[in-house]
DNA sequence: GACGAATTGGACAAGCCTGTCTAAATTTGT
DNA sequence: ACAAATTTAGACAGGCTTGTCCAATTCGTC
């Protein structure tokens, strides 16, 4: 295991200051200088940590949308299958789960480091959803108002039923991950389902 | 301010490991013996500390819980009205972002801490809060298949746009809250508003 | 005003952690 | 095989934190 592997679980585990630069080494099995020599000291091992998390939750969160459905077969499943695949290697996975907790425990110390996760992460990511929804929608798909808040609504309910699991750090089941979905998706295609009834209907709110 | 107030808004801002017992006592604009009288050493502290946020909060949960549309009048309006009320009194105030920070920082070190809090909280609002749904439907306001997924769906939805805020450790503003909320509840009653079509397309997957 | 209880400030030991230094051992490139 | 670069183990100083002790002071109550 890598240095930078081994301080992204450990900062986790501890938390920035329980974080513990000899368990760190031992855990990536080197010795403690080798870590100085290689990240000078704890806080750039910290950010790098969170830049090396950053980049590769995006790698993963792009490719994953790049599978989604755009000439759908079958809505239902096809959605299913596109949101077990966000949650499988996106949210649920490894870096996913460290990341998070890093933002949650250390985002206000470091506003800047996660300014930038927050531009390129979550802003790049919904803005992309947004565009392959408004194309089902264009498609004759979905009935949608504003596709930036189905985008978000899309997410938040395919994970509704792994909130509390992820507070807690735990790591959700495939089963877990499968029933969300299907539960997420199917209450999704309930709103969003094409109507006949006006558009004016689900016209959202604009966001600030 | 109390020093349990004080410990409460360290441990959140500085995590377990890096909360500093004199920072506590001047915070609470008491002296660091005095600290020590009361509760002993710094973990006791935490666990009192977690207790009294668990209790609070729950108790408002519950009041929210209270004030439930049984007999709505308008039921877009007063789902919403709900909605902001359960964000505002619950999730977005000083207890509940505290009380959600240190379960994502700590849970995994105390287990039986959390355990309590998380049968007594999120497990009792959710069946509470499914009850009132399952009201509704019987009183043919809404169609739903099961009320626990429909209670967690609700309650994801109408926080859909607060999620990054949260993370960061922010407080959304009144407006964000009432967007939210709207976007949440429209999509919410768009999904179960009472349909003809039989009730059998809207089963859930049993939950784990 | 007087007495008991609580609070205060400060000193203190013990432990832990960071970050540096050094000399020896090991790996790497040629 | 040799030389350069890297890694290692350990010692070490400096700083910070926890938790204790104690004498002086303040507070609440009668």
């Amino acid at each position: 295991m890598s240095v930078v592997d081994a301080a992204a679980s450990v900062f986790c585990r501890e938390g920035y200051a329980g974080a513990n630069i000899d368990l760190i080494a031992a855990e990536a099995g080197v010795s403690r200088q080798t870590v100085y020599n290689h990240h000078g000291d704890k806080e750039n091992l910290f950010v790098a940590v969170v830049r090396d998390l950053t980049e590769r939750c995006n790698a993963g969160i792009f490719a994953t949308i790049a599978s989604f459905p755009d000439q759908p077969t079958d809505l239902e499943a096809d959605l299913i299958a596109f949101a077990v695949r966000m949650n499988r290697n996106c949210i649920c996975n490894r870096d996913g789960r460290f990341l998070r907790k890093l933002i949650q425990a250390e985002g206000e110390r470091y506003p800047e480091l996660f300014a930038e996760w927050r531009e390129q992460g979550p802003g790049r990511t919904w803005s992309a959803l947004a565009a392959r929804f408004a194309r089902l929608a264009f498609a004759g798909h979905l009935s949608i108002g504003d596709p930036d808040v189905a985008a978000r609504q899309f997410l938040a309910l395919v994970n509704a039923e792994l909130q509390i699991t992820f507070m807690l750090g735990g790591m959700p089941t495939e089963e877990e991950v499968l029933c969300s979905a299907t539960n997420g998706v199917r209450t999704f295609l309930s709103a969003f389902a094409r109507k006949k009834s006006p558009a004016g209907k689900q016209a959202a709110l604009a966001h600030a």
